[in-house]
DNA sequence: CTTTTTGCAAATGATTTGCATTAAC
DNA sequence: GTTAATGCAAATCATTTGCAAAAAG
């Protein structure tokens, strides 16, 4: 996506266009799931220089715009994807934190509803599937107990 | 389930039985996925005093041994719960955090298998059903935006 | 020129680590 | 008696908050 395109939906969301933000968002377009920390690595390799709470500021701005998307899958810092657009769930590697996107085959949350919703008003079914990932396959499982 | 019971299992998974981990445990079965700071706490109010430091060892320790499960919710500390045996999933209330569990149908995991795996290798599908839970269906949603 | 963003520093909250003391086995 | 577990303090990590300076509209 150029950078004019993603300017017009920053204003279409009632933000302001920034270079923060267009780093930001261009980094993380080329790197989906990636953690704070790794888009402030990323936007100061490829951009210039900017302050980490910029790159927080700019990514719960756009969370909240409904330009990104936050998953925080268990043991690992929160992380950000661009695809927003549609219900999507995720592959995580438990050993590395790979995180690939799955797609939803039905499309529109709730994709599931659970049996028994004691009550509760449910408006998604998130979904994380957990194992390794093609790389972490090879390697011996050294984190993982071993036999005596 | 009785002291005699818990200590029981403890032996069984090779741990020591001391106080805090009975405590702990206790605390667990009769409040479900509370987080390691509301166990310290039901735990001082009930049985004696325990450090923090104590209740995070007696978490990490026995959700090592399998005897607890973890479970970490986006935007909350870390819940933990004593229901290890079967695969199960959780709704989370959006606005208060009360976590129940949701039986899975299949039962053992991954009960759910992704369309394309992309090379990975999948043990479990991870279900959480974000939604409102009947008390805060009722109260006017402050927390979400309002119309102008 | 007004309001939003940035940048920097400091604060917070959950969790981990190091080490001496204590308690289980 | 050994070895593992507790308690306390200090450290770490991700993230938030407060406020002045800079930039967008």
């Amino acid at each position: 996506m150029a950078a004019e395109d993603v300017a017009l939906r920053l204003r279409d969301a009632g933000l302001r266009v920034t270079a923060p933000r267009l780093a930001v968002l261009d980094v993380l377009a080329e790197n989906p799931h990636s953690t704070a920390d790794t888009v402030a690595s990323l936007v100061r390799a490829t951009h210039g220089r900017v302050s980490t709470q910029a790159v927080y500021d700019v990514l719960a701005a756009c969370t909240t715009a409904g330009m990104l998307r936050r998953i925080e899958p268990a043991g690992s810092a929160a992380r950000y994807e661009t695809r927003t657009g549609d219900n999507h769930h995720h592959l995580v590697c438990r050993l590395c934190g790979r995180t690939t996107d799955v797609d939803c085959v039905v499309g529109s949350p709730p994709c599931l509803v659970p049996g028994n919703t004691a009550g509760y008003l449910v408006d998604e079914a998130e979904v994380v599937f957990w194992g390794l990932c093609p790389d972490c396959q090879r390697i011996p499982p050294r984190v993982v107990k071993e036999s005596p």
